[in-house]
Formats: C-alpha cells, structure tokens, sequence
DNA sequence: CTATTAAACAAACACTTGTTTGGTTAGTCA
DNA sequence: TGACTAACCAAACAAGTGTTTGTTTAATAG
C-alpha cells in the first residue's frame, strides 16, 4: 500500500490560491504569491499542481460543486417557482460575494484569461448555468415573455453583485434577492 | 510657435490599445503587443504616454466622454420616462459590445487591475452611473420599489451583456432594452 | 540655410513571470 | 533496520514585463 499521508496542505494550498484568485484575478496572482501565502517555495508548489492553470481548473471544479449545492439546497425545500426564484437569487448574491473563495473565483475569473482548459471551464460554469436557466424556465409566464432574456437580465444583476454588495453593508442577500423578484414577478407573472 | 504635426499617430495609438485592451484585457495585454499593432517599437509608446497606467487612464476619459453621449443623445428626445428606459438600456448594451473599444474597456477592465489612477478611474465610472441612476430615478415606481437596488438590476445585465451579446445574433440591443423594460414595468410603475 | 524639435529607433535595464531540475528530509511499511 | 517515497527545498532557467537611455531622422520655423 501507498505511503498516504495527511494531503492538508493540498487543501491549504487549493484554498489559499483561490482566495488570491478571487480577491485579485487570476494574472495578478503569482505563484510566488500564492508560495508566500502557504510558506512553501514557489517550486514546491509543482509537486500538488502540474501548472497554474491545473491549479485553476481544480479550484472551478470544487467551486461549480459548491455553488451548485449551496444554490439546490437553498431553492429544493420550497415548491412555488416564485419563492424558488426569490431564495435561488439570494443563494447567487451569496455565491458570488460572502460565500467560499472557489464560488467567487467562478464569477471573477473569465475563463478566457487561461489559455489550456478554456473548453473545460466554460463546460463547469454552463453546468451551473443550466441549473440555473430551469429555475426560470419553470416561472409560469405570459406568453410574451422572453425566458431567455430573462434569464440573462437576473443572472447578469447576480453576477454583477460582486462589484458592489457589501456583506456588512445596508442589503442582505436575501433581500435583494426578494426585491429583485418583486420587481419581475408581477409584469411577468401568468 | 510650436512645431504642432499630424498627431495622428497618438490617436492611432491611443486606438490600438482600446482595442487590444477590450479584447484581452488590461493585465494581458503587454506594451509590446500595442506597439506591435501601431508599427512601431515598445519604447517609442513612451513618447506619446509617460506609463501603461496613462494609456489607460486616456482611454476611460475618451470612454467615458463617448458612452456618455451616446447614452443622453439616445434618451434625450424621448420624455416619457418608460421609453427612456428602454432606449438607455438598449445603448448601454450597444455600449458594452458594439460601440467603439473607447466604451468597452470602460465595462472589461476593471479599476482594481491598475495601481496608479484606482481612484480616478472609479470617478470616471461614476461620472457615467450618475447618469444611469438618474434614469431609473426619474421613473414613477410603486412606493415599495427600492430605487437603488433596481438601478443594480438593470446595470449588472447590461454590463453582464458584454459576454454573451452577438450584434449578429437572434437579438439586437433595442429589443433587449425593450423586453428588459417591460419585464419590471408593470410590476413596479405607479 | 540653419536651428529647433517632434517623433521615432536601437538597445539595454532591472525585474517578474511560470516552470524545471537535482538534491534533501522525514514519515511509512515490510 | 532498511527500502521506499511523499513532500519539500534551493537554485536556477528561459521568456516576458514595464520602462529608460542615448541617438537618429525628418519636418518645420525663422
């Protein structure tokens, strides 16, 4: 049997990158950075990741299943599509903001800034999406109602949230996911 | 008097970088790729533009000077406060997409990229904004309607709209401001 | 025609980037 | 105890970064 031993500082390492990803972006983040943060050498590094962006496509793997958790757990307990769409914004807002360092790396991360796994990163972040599109494509509508545009507007307002909402500031993210809602639901609603 | 010449070149400088910028971003794009599009070599940029961070820093003042014009001059001959809407958010899509690489690099590159005009850059952003919140402030909305965090809804999807617009695709700007208005008028008009 | 100067070149500078290589330490298992 | 190997260090590598320096070209003004 293999020598196994307590693979910690894997998770450290995993960990304190994507908190550096998320908080400057990926190209301003250098490995040295990410060496200091962890107390190794940044050759040492090379022995968990192969390369920077292996060390990326980790970080969207974990953080696609994260966000999809947090984001199914917070909509599956409730059955009416408008109290799904209220709490699943909410769960968004949280997402891209407050919640783990692998979700926010999601939405700060463009997967054009790397060059080896574009395919494989835009392939996690549409797994998401698509989670994401049912929760409106179940709205009950009126026939005019573009789900796609639709779909566009909440999750780009979602999106956009980490440009400027403020965990401690005045907003929960359950209230603007709630007011965000509100504002659609009843010239949208059928 | 001064020697005064073409200074046609400084524009093409200047246009070459908006462009490079809005399409790989600030931190990606190296001085030897903009000097490589305007023919000429990675020191002579220096004559024009005394840092990387100047450059930049022009071309958010020409952006912000353009995206500001072509917002008003859209709004501008409409009174009914619905219809502004509508055609402010269709330029704020045209804004962040078509419209020339002065206004997208406004909406890609982010002020937190640059280290030496952060804070300039922030007020050109907000010189725009300023605008924007006017707009939605200017709409009669129910009393319950937060103002603020509508305006965040509308301008997160149209910023969001950078990354999945085609000018060539199924829809054009003016039928996204259009849909995106009536999505939220009858829920929150008085 | 000559002095001036705008606008560029040629070449380097000091530094940072992601990454590789070879060696060392210290747990683990038979 | 000895073989094995996970996990790291130390040091370099080649390439790329923004920028500076001294020099040259060529257009313009007096």
């Amino acid at each position: 049997m293999k020598a196994q031993r307590s693979n910690s500082r894997n998770d450290v390492l995993i960990e304190s990158a994507a908190t550096l990803f998320a908080a400057q972006g990926f190209k301003a983040t250098s490995m040295r950075d990410i060496a200091k943060a962890v107390d190794m050498l940044p050759g040492s590094i090379y022995y968990h990741f192969s390369s920077k962006d292996d060390l990326l496509l980790a970080i969207y793997e974990a953080g696609v299943q994260q966000i999809t958790e947090v984001f199914e757990s917070a909509i599956e307990p409730l059955t009416d599509p408008w109290e799904r769409l209220e709490a699943g914004m909410a769960a968004l807002v949280r997402a891209v903001t407050e919640e783990s360092a692998y979700t926010r790396v999601i939405f700060r991360v463009k997967p054009d800034e790397v060059t080896k796994y574009q395919a494989e990163l835009i392939d996690l972040r549409d797994q998401f999406e698509a989670k994401f599109a049912q929760l409106i494509g179940d709205l009950p509508s009126k026939r005019w109602v573009d789900k796609h545009l639709l779909r566009l507007l909440m999750l780009g307002a979602g999106n956009h949230a980490q440009l400027w909402f403020d965990p401690e500031g005045s907003y929960s993210a359950e209230e603007i996911g709630a007011q965000w809602s509100r504002f659609i639901r009843d010239a949208v609603a059928r």
